[in-house]
DNA sequence: GTCTATATGGTGATAGAC
DNA sequence: GTCTATCACCATATAGAC
């Protein structure tokens, strides 16, 4: 039986989410308000507050969200392999994360800043999982003598730096596909940790 | 003969950018008010426009200054040595850089989307010429076989930005000195363009 | 050079009609 | 679920007294 009582509630929501991703990563979550974001999605203002409480738990719900959504496809993805086999693994897939959805990364470490206390300290734990993930992989590696890393530590937060800038000016249309840059990159990521 | 007309702006001055270097690095330029910034100088908001013609300006300043030291810092350094020493001159001098004045290099990076269009173009420029260095030195190292580097372009940026990176984690009371963690990174840095 | 006071407009968020 | 209207507040920037 149909609805009688028109609603757009499960489109208007997405388009909400989709458009102050957008907004906050191209001009900042400061820079935006609730009225631009109500224009780009074709509503009023008021409007929105059907989608969200606040704008803060909009931006904390991105963030939240894009946390899960990689943490969960990391976990998703196959196991098996040496630590070098299991480094070039992390290297494309923090790659085509990062091309994949680039405004998500792209606020993931611009607007952490923006939120409050509880907010900040649920996506820096998950963040540190993230990075966990790498760092253990660097540090078994070290472990076997696979790899030569004096300190596992700098070297993750170096590595996840460097594939992260990836964000900063890859472009679909670029004169490089996904996969060479990839192959630029975990040349780059293996020589570095001598793997 | 004294000032019979009391003055502060040689002063308040420097006082103005110091408080708006360090609140536009903390908070973001947009979440930043002129009020926010008159407080933390101790005067009053009009006051502030004895120093900046507006904010924007002021911001700009801040950007365009730290990128002219940056670069004349860099040309002051000696410039002997093959494509090897060149690079490790390089990884130090950044690194030491964004030790030096994080707080600079924070926004150099995070702010540029606040920037109107004319200013933006600016400090992109002067962003490309302080890239170029570091690429040229890659490019020559590449020729002459003492680097292992398929793509000048891509293996600077990804230099830079694990360089950059330091800036996210570094702080002076940690686990490591200065020279201990130029050390770590010039050894990957160094490693990873196969010299 | 700094102050107080103010002009002008945008902000997040809510109330109530439909 | 969306609208219009509105509240209370904060924003940048300026004017004029001292």
């Amino acid at each position: 039986m149909a609805r009688t009582q028109g609603s757009h509630s499960d489109i208007t929501g997405p388009k909400v989410r989709d458009a102050a991703l957008r907004l906050f990563a191209r001009h900042g979550y400061a820079a935006v308000s609730m009225r631009q974001i109500a224009k780009e999605v074709g509503v009023q203002a008021g409007a929105l507050y059907n989608y969200t409480p606040d704008k803060q738990s909009l931006l904390f719900s991105l963030l939240k969200g894009h946390m899960d959504d990689l943490l969960a496809a990391w976990e998703a993805e196959p196991k098996a392999g040496d630590a070098l086999a299991r480094l070039e693994q992390f290297t494309r897939f923090h790659i085509r994360s990062t091309v994949k959805t680039p405004e998500a990364i792209f606020i993931s470490y611009m607007e952490l800043r923006n939120l409050e206390p509880e907010n900040f300290a649920v996506i820096e734990d998950l963040r540190g999982a993230y990075e966990d993930q790498l760092e253990q992989i660097l540090r078994s590696g070290a472990e076997t003598g696979a790899f030569d890393v004096p300190d596992p530590k700098i070297a993750t937060m170096a590595v996840i730096a460097m594939l992260t800038g990836v964000n900063t000016w890859y472009r679909h249309e670029g004169r490089l596909s996904l996969s060479e840059v990839e192959g630029i990159y975990w040349d780059m990521v293996r020589k570095s940790v001598g793997g």
